[in-house]
DNA sequence: TAGATTGTTAATCGATTAACAATC
DNA sequence: TAGATTGTTAATCGATTAACAATC
């Protein structure tokens, strides 16, 4: 790789890309950094900064054309490539996730949904059927998995996350309780939902003083 | 509110508390800065910055006391009082949600859980009954909801938003694709999980090259 | 060409890290 | 008291914003 993006950077790139296929839908064929920062609430100048990372996307005079910026983005952030995805532990929130990143477009396809309750076993959420953990290797030979999401209690997700990673998925979607982060050779993205929960907490009661 | 604290160190609290919990749950008494930088990864000049934001709650030669300090950030980030939930959205994630923060203690209570759909009304999810979103008014005269949760499509969720905030509900947790950010007079805490999912396919993407 | 707007360099701001005096 | 470790100031680093020359 170049020189490092910042993940200041990285995080924002969704939101660009949620913006842009917004104005796509609604058929503006052109958008100044200026007229795209009123809209966000950032600021023009940061946007170029933002995007000048990865190539001049715009054209001076003219600013940027929507579709081609669309898709560029969608590139960087790999979303025109399909990516497979599996959820282990099938409880509410797996379950859920299942389902919600199905709707999802953007290229994610979940093939496969695990736990280790073998009351669960051969039970149908959706179009897919609950296996056991014991079966992953077998699966994992014969699908291309890339990413793991954990949807299990933090007390296994350490085990798993480890049993996964040398099975070969080399990312993981992490919603347990808990840092992954001393696992070699993976790459992880934690969606720490009591964490976001504690931080409305705190911000409500500052929003009250 | 005395002087601002950043986002950035805010962030950092429930981990932090998370931490502390588990040195708890372990007997460990008192911890140096030090020690926890070790155990997280972080500076231990960050870790005493972030705390002394908030107060000295150290002690010169002997570090942290464990209990206390978990005590204190555990009332700074306000998870040692009752907070009312309700969730606006009954479909999977909505579902999980409700069941997903009932199981977290951290004084977060799931009373409500409503939605559009007719078809919905009535329906049991745990010990909760789904409502139709009509009757919401009169339910937030009864009862004294802090939080509401939208797990709704995008298309609804800032019209259900700006309901919910002229109804007296001051403090959202957004799990719909959309900011929310131009409402007034109401604390917004955002879970986007397809921005997360992306920034994952990004990093992978990265991580491959 | 004149006007608009980018790409990029320079200036500012804020957050992180280092250092150390205070003190338990 | 001596040693340990905080609280806090100062130095550094990185990210954001401003400015403007390049150029469509």
């Amino acid at each position: 790789m170049d020189k490092m993006i910042s993940q200041a950077v990285i995080r924002r790139l969704p939101r660009y890309y949620r913006y842009l296929g917004e104005l796509l839908d609604d058929g503006v064929e052109r958008i100044s950094s200026n007229d795209l920062s009123k809209r966000m609430h950032v600021t023009a100048s940061q946007i170029r900064q933002d995007l000048n990372n990865f190539g001049g996307f715009g054209q001076q005079g003219y600013g940027y054309n929507v579709a081609y910026l669309h898709e560029e983005i969608g590139n960087i952030l790999g979303v025109n490539e399909t990516h497979n995805v599996i959820v282990i532990g099938a409880g509410n929130l797996g379950q859920a996730i299942a389902g919600y990143v199905k709707f999802e477009k953007h290229g994610f396809r979940i093939i496969g949904l695990f736990d280790i309750n073998p009351e669960l076993k051969g039970k149908r959420v959706r179009d897919l059927t609950i296996q056991m953990l014991d079966d992953l290797p077998e699966f994992v030979k014969h699908n291309d998995v890339e990413i793991a999401a954990l949807t299990l209690p933090k007390t296994s997700a350490k085990t798993v996350a480890m049993k996964v990673v040398n099975l070969g998925i080399h990312a993981i979607w992490n919603f347990a309780h808990v840092d992954l982060d001393d696992i070699e050779n993976v790459v992880i993205e934690n969606v720490h939902l009591s964490d976001s929960l504690m931080q409305l907490s705190y911000n409500i009661t500052q929003h009250k003083n």
